[in-house]
DNA sequence: TTTGAAACATAGCCTTGGCTATGTGGCATG
DNA sequence: CATGCCACATAGCCAAGGCTATGTTTCAAA
């Protein structure tokens, strides 16, 4: 039967995964922003990242700090967040997933509001097999284009 | 045209939902439990709580106290965990979503044993509007039966 | 060149959700 | 009926992710 059992995947395996990816969704999130602020407005300042997360400036700053320590970002005091290689790839790849998402979503039936508001916490929860599924539901959907 | 905009739903918004939707994912995840226990085994202590969801007994305990205070479950020491009629209700309800999760990611595509990790994340972040879409796709891919 | 507002840093507080170490109550067994 | 073990409670610690209040820098405008 090929599919060797190796673990059994204990329901606490589940609470884990999902632990440790609720741990790492700020930091996507974040660098995400990030990326798409220096995209639209060539910077991101702490100022900007706090407005468009919806958090206090002193919360978005310590999230710098973390973003810093985990080496996805560098920052100079008055001159803005910049992201390192480590982090932009992380951004990249968050984006894709998170259209991925959205886009996946609608085509099942979601209104497109609704979708982007679920799919900002469930991409957080995809993994890559899933993630692969979707992509291939999606061309599997639009066989001419 | 009839859909009335209200408001923007604004990036900060987005984010303001998924974090709420994570503040409420642990007691789902305990109360979908402590369910589960009541029907396999009769009762739910906390170390059987602990076990299941991988946790410290400390950590369940202050989970349980949540949890009460939140007027969804009661305990007596040394005599097990007891969801109220809130409790249960939020329970059956859990349980039900995650299911249809499991089986609509499994319709598309998904590894069971993949669906069934990332599934205990995605779950929390599902609105009942993408509930619903996921309930068409899977009544609509099973015509007979 | 002064200076004042905006941007940022820092300090201190809270809750949640983890942990370990250790005290205590219940109950079965000897 | 004594007692020891197991289940549970409690205390105390930590990091993350929020907050407010308040200091400090920068920079542009007067
Ligand atoms: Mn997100
Ligand atoms: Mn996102
Ligand atoms: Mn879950
Ligand atoms: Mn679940």
């Amino acid at each position: 039967m090929s599919t060797t059992p190796s673990s059994p995947v204990t329901h606490a395996d589940r609470f884990a995964r999902a632990r440790e990816a609720q741990s790492v969704a700020l930091l996507e999130d974040y660098a995400e922003l990030i990326g798409d602020l220096h995209a639209e407005m060539g910077e991101a300042r702490v100022a900007d990242i706090a407005a468009r997360m919806g958090v206090a400036q002193p919360t978005a700053t310590k999230a710098v700090s973390r973003l810093k320590r985990e080496g996805l970002a560098t920052s100079r005091p008055y001159r803005g967040v910049f992201l390192t290689d480590t982090g932009t790839a992380l951004a990249d790849r968050v984006r894709r997933r998170h259209r991925t998402v959205v886009s996946f979503l609608v085509a099942v039936g979601v209104p497109e509001d609704v979708a982007e508001l679920d799919a900002e916490g469930i991409e957080h929860h995809v993994s890559d097999q899933t993630l692969s599924a979707f992509d291939r539901f999606l061309s599997a959907g639009t066989p001419e284009d």
